[in-house]
RNA sequence: UCCGCGGUAGCUCAAUGGUAGAGCGUCCGGCUGUUAACCGGAGGGUUGUAGGUUCGAAUCCUACCCGCGGAGCCA
């Protein structure tokens, strides 16, 4: 192996004639009586590179291991293809094992799996088309991500995963101790005694990171947070997990009209990066996994972005002519089937819908002057209904204090959060992005456990 | 957590109370460049687990486990 290593992706923008050295792992084989074909792939692209085994080049001993699944060194030159199917393939002259693969019970095939079986071979599943692509994606997505929010002067702030606010009452928690489950220090009334915990304190794992990115965005005008929540909420369902990313812009001195154009800005940005940078993984997302991908992507990186209050689109809802499983009424929220309605027929674009009733939204969220609705908005795309959720935040102290109230929650666990309406108050937005969920809308996958790369989900962190 | 559907060969599925099968993968053989290669042959099973009904259970009943979809919750 004298001749100098290169990735797939690398070698498919080499000259022809240019001796390289690839590794990867086999993913088939054909034979042919004077010719093996092999397809290596290293995860550097959705493409593999053919390599062309002429009989007697190669040992066949050596030929012989080099089945589905195992590793290998290919070392050979650049060669136009004469055949269909690529234009370059690699015309070999040595080959080396790193490691075998046995065929009888090496569970890929070179045929289709589905993607339930490859979820029990998460270790894996990662070396197949859908994984692949799917996993260039992600990264793709976050490193747009960083760079849309660092291209525009916000500060990346790491948000703690451990907590010790419920935040918002959003959900079931996951308590995080060190003490002892089967045996408990207890105080005199039988139960547990949370001041010998580790923190003094009944301590959780973060639903989000929104509260303390509102601290910083008091200090440092423009933060995002892009990190791990956890929820230890029993949902058994396609679009939820116990562990999953989020991020969450928070920018002082943004009123609602602000945070949507940002919120519409940004989603184009990613939308673009990715059909930029990732255009064979989405092909073979739109051939593959879904058809409209590639064109509902395009649809909105191009779109002007509709608005329209709450109150008015319970009112086209009413008018739509349409029967609905869920009742439209006002003060209710909006289901999946209404927001599907409002990007996908009504509008036929993506939509922000804002100015929800109170009583539905979280404490947080800034009131009206109507003091019936406060200033909320929901970014609605087609196919998948919402996908952003935001809000401008209630930054008046004695509002804020009278909706805690109102949610029924402890305000002593707050008193910091109120400090910031005490301290400097501005008027301040965000908005959160579920990570996972952008993934599905990228890439059409509709099981959010195969957008991730070890989903947790109840009763299931395996890997 | 609730409701529905499902669990049979490595994978995807047939077999509706009477001898457990096919396609693909794997292995062997054939084929002068294949592309989910093709042609021929072979091997491969405690039918999710535990009980029950029956002369006889993959099939009917009960419980449990697991998967998928829907609901709730939400990102």
């Amino acid at each position: 192996m004298n001749s100098k290593y290169f990735s797939v992706k690398q070698a498919y923008s080499l000259t022809v004639g240019t001796e390289v050295t690839l590794r990867g792992w086999v993913r088939s084989r054909r034979d042919s009586k004077g010719v093996t074909f092999i397809e290596l792939n290293d995860g550097s692209r959705f493409k593999s590179m053919q390599l062309v085994v002429d009989a007697g080049v190669v040992l066949d001993e050596t030929l012989k291991q080099v089945t589905t699944g195992s590793s290998i060194a290919a070392s050979g030159v650049l060669a136009e293809s004469p055949a269909k199917g690529q234009a370059v393939e690699l015309k070999v002259s040595a080959i080396s094992v790193y490691g075998t693969a046995d065929p009888v019970t090496y569970p890929l095939q070179k045929k289709g799996h589905t993607l339930e079986f490859l979820r029990e071979i998460g270790h894996l599943r990662v070396r197949s088309n859908t994984f692949g692509a799917a996993f260039r994606v992600r990264n793709a997505l976050t490193h747009a991500i960083h760079t849309f929010f660092q291209e525009r002067d916000f500060i990346y702030v790491q948000t703690p995963i451990i907590t010790t606010s419920d935040c918002e009452g959003a959900g079931q928690m996951f308590n995080v101790t060190s003490l002892s489950m089967a045996n408990p220090p207890r105080t005199a009334d039988g139960n547990v005694n949370w001041q010998q915990d580790f923190f003094g304190r009944p301590a959780y794992l973060t639903v989000s990171g929104q509260l303390e990115g509102e601290i910083f965005a008091l200090a440092f005008s423009k933060v995002y947070t892009f990190g791990p929540t956890f929820r230890a909420e029993n949902s058994n369902t396609p679009r939820h997990l116990a562990e999953f990313w989020m991020i969450e812009p928070e920018m002082a001195f943004y009123e609602l009209e602000d945070n949507m154009a940002l919120a519409e800005e940004f989603l184009k940005f990613i939308i673009r990066y990715v059909l930029d940078h990732c255009r064979e993984d989405l092909e073979f997302f739109n051939e593959r996994i879904e058809k409209t991908v590639l064109n509902t992507l395009e649809h909105v990186a191009e779109s002007k972005f509709g608005h329209i209050t709450y109150t008015d689109a319970i009112q086209e809802l009413k008018k739509s002519g349409k029967t609905w499983e869920f009742p439209v009424e006002w003060g209710s929220d909006l289901q999946t089937e209404h927001e599907r309605f409002l990007s996908e027929e009504l509008f036929k674009k993506p939509v922000i819908v804002t100015d929800y009733p109170k009583d539905i939204k979280a404490f947080y969220m800034r009131v009206n002057d109507d003091n019936k609705t406060v200033r909320a908005m929901d970014v609605l795309v087609p196919r998948v209904g919402e996908i952003i959720g935001g809000s401008q935040r209630e930054d008046r102290h004695d509002v804020l204090l009278q909706r805690l109230r109102d949610s029924r929650l402890d305000e002593k666990a707050y008193w910091w959060y109120f400090d910031l309406r005490r301290y400097g108050s501005v008027p301040h937005s965000g908005f959160g992005l579920g990570l996972e969920r952008m993934m599905m809308y990228l890439t059409g996958l509709k099981n959010i456990r195969d957008v991730i790369p070890f989903p947790r989900t109840p009763g299931n962190a395996d890997f």
